[in-house]
DNA sequence: TTGACAACTTACTAACTAGTAAGTAAAATG
DNA sequence: CATTTTACTTACTAGTTAGTAAGTTGTCAA
């Protein structure tokens, strides 16, 4: 049984780390924020290491159970990348978050061992699933593009993920040309 | 005059934001690292939120002082194109850094209010050069691709800022295919 | 009704954080 | 040569950090 006070703990903690980095949130704010003490976090996530790994995990399952949810595996690949270009608009938002894996990846060389493998899966995940869309898009006519899936893949993701991050510079414009441009780029016209 | 501890401490700084993040160093790394006291980096700079911005201003001063150069200003688009991709390879090759505004748009809304513009100046500027290189390429016949430049720029800005990040968790690989990927993607193939 | 356990709070610590005030030695300046 | 300035060090502070040990309260099962 998750508890309400561990749930909020997680949830706080992702939009923390989503808002602020890993480095720039403590266990000091987020028991403020829920009117607990410290040691309440301490109880659900014994170290910072534990917490950050749990608030991947969480995102991980999430991501699976999404790709192998029927609502989105039987999309076309053309809503499919709509889907998955939604939940970056998603982060930008809600308050011009980032995505999780750009964020931890910026701190890797300041952040625990596991959260660091934990960030290698989530990573490789997203990256695989996007690799078998675009190539799913491609046998379908449905995509045009240069070379393997795999790198047009991390080609996106890379810039969906600094996108996210350009926009907070530079406002949210930014981010929405950025995947318009993909998408002008990506799409095959279709006879109208 | 720029004494040679100051020189140094900004050495340091901007390897170590490109390295941890800005939260992810303090003045004790850099003061120990040195062989000096954290008094001393605060001779130099008073607050965090000046070394920061120092940082940031001297990185934008070199990147308008080689654009603006005639080894860089008489290059072909393509030519110019390679010097900006080289950059960030560089980068990636000195111990996986990523680039800085990357960086401080990631820990955006935990840096000071001074950092966050400089952070912006810095993008802006990066953002502008990038946009001019690609209107000029195209014009010349040399690079193709949808849309305006200035959105084709973000695309790419974004793309190989996120690739740096992306890097750390999938090897320097993602990165190099990401950057060809781009290549193959702008370049109007050449008769042989 | 008792005992065990879950979910906390109270009260604390050691280490680290940016930042400061006062002193010092050497170099530049007049 | 005297004095000011530069570039520091010494010694400190108040606040924050993750983390802990011991105690409290409410729930639930036997």
């Amino acid at each position: 049984m998750v508890t309400n006070t561990k749930r909020a703990i997680l949830d706080l903690a992702e939009s923390l780390l989503q808002d602020k980095g890993f480095n720039g949130f403590s266990y000091a704010h987020i028991a403020k924020e829920l009117g607990v003490k410290n040691a309440a976090i301490h109880y659900h996530f014994p170290t910072k290491e534990d917490l950050g790994c749990a608030v991947v995990q969480r995102y991980r399952d999430r991501f699976q159970l999404w790709i192998n949810n029927a609502r989105v595996k039987n999309l076309s690949p053309g809503k499919k990348l709509d889907w998955f270009f939604d939940i970056y608009a998603n982060m930008r938002a809600d308050h011009g978050k980032v995505c999780i894996a750009g964020a931890l990846e910026t701190e890797f060389n300041s952040i625990p061992d596991a959260l660091r493998q934990q960030t290698e899966s989530l990573t490789g995940e997203l990256l695989s699933w996007l690799t078998s869309t675009l190539e799913e898009g491609r046998v379908a006519g449905i995509f045009q593009f240069n070379g393997q899936p795999a790198d047009k893949a991390a080609l996106i993701l890379s810039s969906v993920q600094g996108a996210l991050q350009m926009a907070r510079a530079l406002g949210a414009e930014k981010f929405q040309t950025v995947i318009q441009q993909h998408k002008q780029d990506l799409l095959v016209p279709q006879p109208s």
